[in-house]
DNA sequence: AAATAATTTAATCATTTGATTAAATACTAG
DNA sequence: CTAGTATTTAATCAAATGATTAAATTATTT
């Protein structure tokens, strides 16, 4: 049994690079990624690597693009829908967005954390404003409670689906949360989330 | 105008060595930073740090204690408190939570991106198991609401005072959440997360 | 003040790491 | 098959970086 993981053979030798990097830069994070490690990930060899993206840096912004959007845009469409109810979003963000975390339980600590070394860079990127802060799911939460900034009321929503992935580590420490009780956890979730989100907005 | 951050003066050389180590991995994570950058930040010498700490890793394992401890030994006496109410305890924690965080605003994604790469090492330093999850508080919460693991309750309750401050940049990313409002907002979120978690537990 | 110990520094080392180069190999077109 | 092109590799470079050393400086003791 190498170490070596799952990277499908038959891809193009930049389709392996690639997919090396996203495991490596999502686990270990841009600084504490060697080139070398994506090269031996992927099965290839480091030269090659430059030769194909330049350096890791140019290879790490790809990346970056890709999990973002991973990140964000999962819930875009939801988010934008013009003919669902707020309550119906609510129930559709909760169910897509932990399942889509339960297959990348590092997304989003890899993403919040290189954004925090670096906010400029990621102004672009994002498009949050447009996408997110301006969306038919923000100004629903508005009129619903018209008192209360509905940014308060998207990070709270935000906060209930993402912060049980980021906070994984903690609670495993201590050995009391095995994989499997977690990811039951997450499925009850599903239902918690939206049930209590929709509580906070009656 | 320096660079040069206000460490205090008369400080032990080893404490100013601490300080500086402080600001420069909380900020940039164990991997981004040089042992020259903290002895730059300290005003002093790299080989004096040396002399000092060993390396790099003994020193950062002196801070990573000091922050998971600030992270959590700042709850752990209002969680464990004997004589206030679940309802009492919701309160003192979302008012000292939210002020520690806004005095220390790097913490949280300090502690769990660090975590989050090197798991095992935590498990003795955080002792989560004895002062948090065996706690009157997440008795109280398995008293109220029988029907649900309290670490669903206790992680929604960590998240909504957290998770703000760990996505703060991708918000501010998009330019339509200045610090002030951001100030603001967690000034206001005390109370709302507070009332928003008893709303979940009636 | 001299001697001794503690503290601080500049210079240097060895390793790691991102990147390049030139040669070797595989592949494709004629 | 051969010539030419694209792909891949081993070897190497240069800069960054954690760590050490030995000398210089400062502080303390006698």
């Amino acid at each position: 049994m190498s170490k070596q993981s799952k990277i499908e053979v038959n891809l193009s030798t930049e389709e392996k690079f690639k997919a090396a990097a996203r495991i490596v830069f999502t686990k270990k994070g841009y600084a504490a990624t060697k080139t070398r490690d994506i090269a031996a990930e992927a099965g290839l060899n480091l030269a090659l690597l430059n030769y194909y993206f330049r350096s890791k840096e140019k290879l790490f912004e790809l990346i970056m693009i890709e999990k973002v959007e991973q990140l964000f845009t999962h819930i875009a469409p939801i988010i934008n829908d013009s003919t669902s109810t707020l309550n119906e979003k609510i129930d559709q963000i909760a169910i897509n967005y932990i399942d889509m975390l339960l297959e990348n339980p590092d997304l989003p600590l890899f993403v919040l954390s290189e954004m925090n070394r670096n906010p400029e860079r990621f102004g672009k990127i994002i498009r949050l404003d447009t996408h997110i802060l301006n969306s038919r799911f923000i100004a629903q939460l508005a009129e619903v409670k018209k008192e209360i900034n509905p940014i308060q009321l998207f990070i709270t929503f935000l906060g209930m689906l993402i912060f049980p992935f980021i906070s994984k580590p903690v609670f495993q420490s201590s050995g009391t949360l095995s994989e499997a009780l977690f990811c039951k956890l997450m499925e009850e979730r599903k239902e918690l989330t939206a049930k209590w989100m929709k509580m906070i907005l009656e």
